[in-house]
RNA sequence: GGACAUGUAGCCAAGCCAGGAUAUGGCAUCAGCCUCCUAAGCUGAAAAUCCAGGGUUCGAAUCCCUGCAUGUCCGCCA
């Protein structure tokens, strides 16, 4: 209800002013939204704001649109109080069972998103790609969008082959129950320290390169397998965070297909194309870009940029929208995709980028071995909120400790690394991971369950009647923020800020809990206790919905 | 050296793009609340020159400029 309200708000002063932006803000303690629309007219009309807000606000109570909603003026503000009504018809709305679902759009979207190199395990900071990435898949599909969630996989860069390599010659055996993106980083670490110590075995690398380039079958068998094997593991990582994609394409594709050469044949031909033998690079210094974009390498072979346009114009041709969530590291080939693709003649990509993760000790790197995996975080997590579970229910049986111990890991996971907006670069701090206490996903999964336990314990009293008159404080403020989770949904796809939702549902549970404290519900009596119920039933749902957009388990018991 | 991002209480964040009312939360600290719907909860106290300096504006945490600090990038790697 809150966008069709703030809609009618808005044209309501519109017609009142004649002002084409009317200036709405939130209204903070003093109203539901406010419009500061008298400051300019003030201005206009040389006279005092104070007095032109007054006589907006007189008008705007005076005309039908108004109805349901109270109009004053406060010194030079307009404030707007949502009304009973609006609670009401909230409430009722969330009580569907896809609330916030917006409607169908036909819009096709393809989100590629996590599309690290198959060289070792996913680590902290990687992940914070797979978090942003699903979370906005999850969003888009709330927002009625079709979408394909895709991983780009390199199966063939320089990185795999110092990766097959090490499989060639290091000769591991696996540990037993040793994941297989476990087991592949072994040797990619053991590789490039043997590189670093005897640079002179390098060109071992680049005859591999070129003998994949070139289709040897044994070559491209040691990588592929290689690559699977890492990958593997990679897939159990991101089933565990609930993280899932639609689609793995592989780099290769792009190169045997043709479509490299064609797209590498297409910008060729543009004036910044620069050939010398085989090279060839594009020089981007008349869009602001000083760096030589590099497509092909003096000795014929491609390199990864060559197949990432011919990747993105695959993508183009089967979606309306394309959307790449990638590291800040990435800004510079991010930018120089999009200018090259535009300049001839196709859709760029959107790109969200996201600053780094790094450990107290400085920076993460796969190659250095220095690193916390994602499998790690999330055991010590689930260790951690197993020993919770067990001293607050000691009367659960190990099965359900556990399964609530998991779903309590993975929010706690997830929801730390969605709720700091994407261009903050951050620390990784095991304390915070572990911290259970409010602004934290088992904070909101308690709230959802405490609104399950009234639920349940209603039920067994027998039923209750829907009662949609809410009259206290506390439920009207709940039913407020519940009001607004569709534009919530909404925000976040049109800003791709998935952090957004992870504010709104702490609030919510915020409110929740201020409203469980403070308005019984199995206590009160007749229509009261209908309305709380209802309300329980709204937040619960609406919990629930927000909750499931984030990748969280709403937990009804824990 | 150049480019991009960030800088908000002891610590971590929201707010900034679309300027407006006493700058919003959490952690840590201190003081309270379980004969009462799960205390992973609630209430209160204390804590901020919104990095610094200029500018625009009736009004700046928010917009612009300069500087400083931190992170990232600047490869015929990905």
């Amino acid at each position: 209800m809150y966008r069709e309200y703030v809609h009618k708000i808005e044209a309501l002063l519109r017609e009142i002013t004649g002002e084409e932006d009317v200036l709405i803000t939130d209204g903070g303690d003093h109203a539901d939204i406010a419009s500061t629309v008298a400051f300019s007219l003030a201005k206009k009309e040389r006279k005092n704001p104070a007095a032109i807000a007054a006589k907006i606000a007189e008008m705007a109570a005076s005309l039908p649109e108004a109805k349901g909603v109270e109009v004053s003026a406060k010194g030079p503000y307009v404030n707007f109080v949502f009304g009973r009504e609006y609670a009401a018809e909230s409430v009722r709305a969330a009580l569907s069972p896809k609330y916030g679902q917006l409607p169908a759009r036909t819009e096709r979207v393809i989100l590629e998103h996590t599309s690290a190199n198959p060289n070792g395990p996913l680590h902290v900071g990687h992940i914070r790609n797979s978090v942003i990435g699903d979370t906005l898949v999850r969003a888009f599909r709330k927002a009625g969008y079709p979408v394909e969630a895709q991983y780009y996989l390199n199966d063939m860069g320089r990185q795999i082959a110092i990766v097959a390599w090490g499989v060639k010659h290091l000769h591991y055996d696996r540990l037993p129950g040793e994941k297989g993106d476990d087991f592949i980083v072994r040797h990619y670490v053991e590789a490039n320290k043997i590189m670093k110590e005897k640079p002179e075995i390098e060109p071992e690398f680049d005859a591999m390169m070129e003998m994949i380039e070139a289709g040897d079958l044994e070559t491209v068998r040691l990588f592929h397998d290689s690559v699977d094997l890492c990958v593997e593991g990679i897939l159990e990582t991101l089933a565990a965070l609930n993280v899932h994609h639609d689609r793995f394409v592989r780099e290769t594709i792009f190169l045997w297909n043709g479509d490299m050469q064609k797209v590498l044949a297409r910008v060729g031909m543009l004036p910044e194309a620069q050939h010398d033998g085989q090279l060839m690079f594009l020089d981007l210094s008349g869009r602001g870009i000083d760096n030589r974009y590099v497509l092909r390498r003096s000795n014929g072979t491609s390199v990864y940029a060559a197949r990432d346009l011919a990747f993105h114009l695959w993508k183009n041709a089967q979606c309306d929208r394309s959307i790449d969530v990638l590291g800040a590291d990435h800004k510079l080939i991010g930018s120089q995709l999009q200018t090259t693709l535009a300049m001839i003649g196709e859709r760029s990509p959107e790109i969200v980028y996201f600053e780094f993760v790094s450990l107290l000790e400085g920076a993460m790197t796969t190659r250095g071995g220095v690193f916390i995996t994602a499998d790690e975080l999330l055991a010590e997590t689930k260790k951690r909120a197993l020993e919770e579970i067990t001293v607050r229910r000691p009367e659960l049986n190990m099965a359900d400790r556990e399964r609530i111990a998991s779903a309590v890991a993975v929010g706690a996971v997830r929801y730390d690394i969605v709720q700091v907006s994407a261009e903050k670069s951050t620390v990784f701090d095991w304390k915070v991971a572990l911290d259970f206490e409010r602004q934290s996903a088992p904070y909101v999964q308690y709230a959802h369950a405490r609104a399950c336990s009234i639920l349940e314990k209603a039920k067994e009293e027998g039923s209750f009647a829907e009662n949609y008159t809410f009259s206290d404080p506390y439920e009207l403020a709940l039913a407020k923020h519940i009001a607004r989770f569709p534009y919530v949904i909404e925000m976040v796809v049109v800003e791709l800020r998935p952090h957004l939702l992870a504010t709104y549902v702490r609030d919510l549970a915020d409110l929740f809990n201020s409203f469980y404290r403070f308005a019984p519900v199995l206590r009160a009596e007749g229509s009261v206790r209908d309305a709380r119920l209802t309300l329980v039933d709204a937040s619960r749902n609406t919990l629930s919905a927000a909750l499931d957009v984030l990748g969280i388990e709403a937990l009804e018991s824990m």
